[in-house]
DNA sequence: TCAATTTGACCTCA
DNA sequence: TGAGGTCAAATTGA
């Protein structure tokens, strides 16, 4: 990994924030016409996230309290086995509704199988395990705890855990066949920083520390960050989505964009927002916002306009 | 028939 | 020692 001072590390940061701006500009656009070239931008959004995610774990925003010998453990693609592999706070998690108001979260894009199922102490619904289909065959080691909230059986409280370095073959080859017809779609992106408008309007983007449900519609995705992402693993192994390593970008796609518009923005809000929370730095939770959006400055509203 | 889910037992950590 | 996490056999469904 490369190493960053802090400075160096939150320009790059910007940068690679600039330039998912730009990714979901283009998305927008193209919303409503190419299906695949939709997929591409969104599979582009991501490659640059790990790209900042590589950023931040490799510069001085993670100087705060290590990851744990568990945690690390089980980044490391479950060497270790049968051991507490985190606590409460070590975990990444967002909320998100049930699919259709239905016993299972919305669809995030990956295929997972479940595993165990456990009734937590004090919880009054189950949690249950959910590892990568991929685990085996290529060896993915991204998991997902999912328990429903209390307040709110319909939503689910999703811990992910570790890298997805699967790719399921549908989605490699749908890229594969867009890179082949489209190349331009992966080419360098001017990187615009100027006019950005900082998200405090609360029409468009809420706070990193509020949650937030744009869509009321069965299946969309709400997202809430717990905790601060430093001090849990404050690196790609976070993401409910991606690949482990940001070079084979067109071969790893997310399928942002299989029901309707709606929900490729919903889920764009939710990718937007776990970036907020992987670039929350170790300040206490109430500045984060102001702090974050200072650096951060994700001009999403005219996307969700 | 195979893959996914369920569920009780086992293991590890705090 | 109990709670949480994982395993793996049994069960279910496509």
């Amino acid at each position: 990994m490369e190493s960053f001072d802090a400075n160096g590390g939150s320009r790059l940061v910007v940068t690679e924030l600039s330039h998912i701006k730009e990714l979901v500009m283009q998305l927008e656009e193209h919303l409503g016409g190419s299906h695949d070239l939709c997929k591409l931008l969104a599979s582009q959004i991501f490659s640059t996230i790990e790209r900042s995610i590589g950023i931040i774990t490799s510069s001085n925003f993670d100087s705060g309290p290590k990851r744990s010998a568990a945690v690390a453990g089980l980044a490391d693609g479950l060497k270790t086995t049968k051991k507490r592999k985190m606590t409460e706070k070590m975990k990444n998690q967002v909320k998100v509704s049930s699919a259709g108001g239905g016993e299972t979260p919305v669809d995030d894009g990956h295929s997972w199988r479940k595993y165990g199922q456990k009734e937590i102490l004090g919880a009054k619904y189950p949690r249950g395990y959910y590892r990568c289909t991929y685990r085996h065959s290529q060896g993915c080691a991204a998991m997902k705890q999912v328990q429903r909230t209390e307040e709110d059986p319909t939503i689910f409280n999703v811990f992910y855990l570790g890298t997805h370095t699967c790719v399921p073959k549908t989605e490699a080859a749908a890229g594969k066949a867009l890179q082949e017809r489209n190349p331009e779609a992966s080419g360098t992106m001017t990187v615009k920083t100027e006019g950005l408008a900082v998200a405090g309007d609360s029409k468009s983007w809420s706070a990193a520390t509020t949650p937030f449900c744009k869509f009321s519609t069965p299946g969309s995705v709400c997202v809430a960050p717990e905790h601060s992402p430093f001090s849990a693993p404050s690196t790609s192994e976070n993401w409910p989505v991606s690949p482990a390593t940001s070079n084979s970008y067109h071969n790893t796609s997310f399928s942002l964009f299989h029901a309707s518009e709606w929900r490729a923005q919903s889920e764009l809000q939710e990718v937007v927002s776990a970036l907020v929370v992987a670039s929350t730095p170790p300040v206490p939770a109430m500045d984060v916002t102001d702090e974050l959006l200072d650096v951060v400055d994700i001009d999403v509203s005219s996307f969700l306009a």
